[in-house]
DNA sequence: TTAATGTCGACTAAATTGATAGAGTTTAGA
DNA sequence: TCTAAACTCTATCAATTTAGTCGACATTAA
């Protein structure tokens, strides 16, 4: 897949943009955010821990406590949000590190993938959450949805049930 | 993998780029292409299979056969490339596909998603092969390599040679 | 006819991915 | 101090995808 984007980022943007989202109601709990934004709240442990580790949140431990953004969201860019969830963010070997591959001079298409690495960590670079949320409220004005009001209808699969299982619940393949 | 581009697009970018390097002294046989780039012939195959579905080269059967591309390398863009041998170009599934999600309008991330989409589409589009090839060309040069003696040191690993077998064979992992 | 060349589809091992499970730790407050 | 409501961490796993291999076939020039 081009341009693939694991899941480990669909369900990082949903959240920091849930996140940014509920700003001023305070912290989110995570069971709450999971429901939200129908992800599987075992599955974004895994995410909230690296999302943590790159200072992008914070959160409370005990009762009453929760996630909130740790930055403004006008200082997070997308490629933040990527870099902290995904393992590899370079395209190709040699990009990531230099001393990968000894013919990286006579190499073809190093300068190439070089070049196509640059300008997408520029382009993410320069999309804020902050901009992307500010959309996403215009938007839910027209859909006359009240502030925390997210649909519930987007489901991960659930409990040992795939999509070739026999028991019915849907996998709605909702993957944006 | 962000921004993941699998062995195919790193693959068809140095088939190409070798292509255009060497369009002036013709077509081009698939193992000498494969040798220069240190790909292996077989899965090569596969690879020009999809680029020429996709009319970036053309062949030719039979004796002095060969490969050779199809259009000027000032009309074809990396996005191209990437298209033609990717079978999903789409960070995520309800960009593909509007009907996947019914939920799309309400979904928190989609605009963001699709705006992420149209950025790498629109970077990767801008950029030309012939503007990659003159590049490398003008590398080259100070490289003092003379015009068809490309790296032959960049294979693929060896005949059911993986890395943890035991046979020796260097797996380079040049991945560019 | 033959040798050199490209074409195509079936198969497979390895790696990655998405998900699950379960045993902690921390905190507020009764 | 005890408990419930939270978050934390690591191990494990099944399904899918990926990269690669192989073999039989088709085409062409000489």
């Amino acid at each position: 897949m081009l341009v693939n984007f694991t899941a480990k980022s669909r369900y990082a943007l949903k959240i920091m943009m849930d996140l940014a989202d509920s700003k001023l109601v305070g912290k989110q709990q995570r069971n709450k955010i999971a429901s939200r934004q129908g992800i599987s709240v075992d599955f974004m442990d895994h995410i909230m821990a690296k999302l943590r580790s790159s200072q992008l949140i914070e959160s409370t431990r005990g009762r009453f406590g929760g996630f909130e953004l740790k930055q403004a969201p006008e200082e997070i860019s997308l490629w933040d949000i990527f870099v902290a969830v995904e393992d590899n963010i370079y395209p190709v070997q040699c990009i990531e590190d230099h001393d990968a591959c000894k013919f990286e001079a006579s190499c073809i298409s190093y300068d190439a993938w070089s070049d196509v690495f640059y300008s997408i960590k520029k382009e993410l670079t320069s999309k804020s959450l902050a901009h992307m949320v500010e959309k996403w409220q215009q938007k839910k004005v027209h859909l006359k949805l009240s502030n925390l009001t997210t649909s519930q209808e987007c489901k991960a699969p659930s409990k040992g049930n795939t999509e070739r299982s026999q028991t019915s619940t849907q996998n709605l393949k909702h993957r944006g």
